[in-house]
DNA sequence: CCAGCTCACCCCCCAAAGGGGGTTTTTATT
DNA sequence: AATAAAAACCCCCTTTGGGGGGTGAGCTGG
């Protein structure tokens, strides 16, 4: 029987879930942490194989979360549950070393499809994540790391000269950068790219 | 016994929900949809006393269906069970006729509580909400409908130039209301803004 | 009735952003 | 060894935005 742990803050979807997973006579839930926190303390003593994660905790965010877990317990497959259908999002969740990836009005079934999945080692993802993850390249957006540092800096507010004197480099390099990004984003100025950047959570 | 429906589009949660209110002994679940259409089509058979609605539909926003429901049914009481702790869908919620409103991760208690209220033809917030609407004024924003227009014209990336002619003003005066917005949002500039628009949900 | 708000309008001035064109070096990946 | 991509840098020029002032009409609620 596969061991089940679940970590998501929304009390009446986790309950929801037990009694989905245990129904199923294909797993059983050994444990219920409504934060990161409760998690950690208790993770070693649930010795789960799969654990179900939501990627919007209230203390930490589920990418890092999943990070830290994975190091410290690497035989533990990690399948995300949230609502973010963002591809930015799922990519760094699977980076992150998620091995399945279920968006929450997915039906019952592709949970249950998942946890099966991910626990015997393979990677899972839902059906609509599954057609985002494979449209034509150019349609998600994936940015560096100092463009995503950029675009944060930019979002805040800084301007190139500030974001020149806080990064220790040229005002034009920022300006260099600052067009790339319009450009890939297909943004027409600063108040569409920080648009795109929150919707799409490329920050 | 109170007549209870469910309009969701995550079905794990409806699953849930249904147990929840069902053990309780409170109400009974009269009937779910998962999505606006679905609502429309079979609420007239299920004549609920109240109808807990999602504010994140995926066909059409919360906030409209609302209004919608109210015109034609104004003896469904309706709370809105939702994960947006946002001032401004808290307060469109409630401007569009909802007579309670409870965030997702509230307790499963909270919302027991909520439909008994509601029911009872009173106005019940969960204690989340509460809090964040008795705040001192100034900290929660909000603004008139043109404000709101000017925004929204802003964050598509239009200059003022652009918004002028779009809705038949001087650009001087769409400058003028792109300063009090600023100083209304307290942003330093355009990226601010659209940040806080987005993050508020004043859009 | 008048204080307070919204909506609409106007001026000047300079800083910042955006469009156009470039170059070089480092660092992966094949 | 070759290619590609990322990272950093540079200049010119025009448009837009933001800071600072200000006006007046019209509506509403104490």
């Amino acid at each position: 029987m596969i061991k089940v742990a679940i970590v998501d803050d929304h009390k009446i979807l986790t309950e929801g879930l037990q009694g989905l997973i245990t129904d199923s006579g294909l797993a059983t839930v050994v444990g219920i942490a409504h934060n990161a926190e409760q998690c950690r303390l208790s993770i070693g003593f649930w010795k789960p194989d799969v654990l179900l994660l939501d990627v919007g905790l209230p203390d930490i965010s589920g990418i890092d979360f999943c990070k830290e877990l994975k190091e410290e317990f690497p035989d533990i497959a990690i399948l995300a549950l949230t609502t973010h259908d963002e591809y930015s999002i799922v990519r760094q969740m699977l980076d992150s070393g998620a091995s399945g990836y279920v968006i929450k009005n997915a039906l019952p079934d592709e949970i249950l499809a998942g946890i099966e999945v991910v626990a015997a080692g393979q990677t899972f993802l839902c059906h609509e994540i599954d057609l985002l993850m494979k449209r034509p390249p150019g349609k998600n957006i994936w940015l560096t790391e100092r463009e995503r540092e950029l675009l944060k800096l930019i979002s805040e507010g800084l301007t190139n000269g500030e974001i020149a004197d806080k990064i220790f480099l040229s005002p034009e390099t920022i300006k260099g950068y600052r067009k790339n990004l319009l450009l890939k984003l297909g943004a027409k100025n600063t108040a569409v790219l920080v648009k795109i950047a929150l919707e799409q959570k490329l920050i």
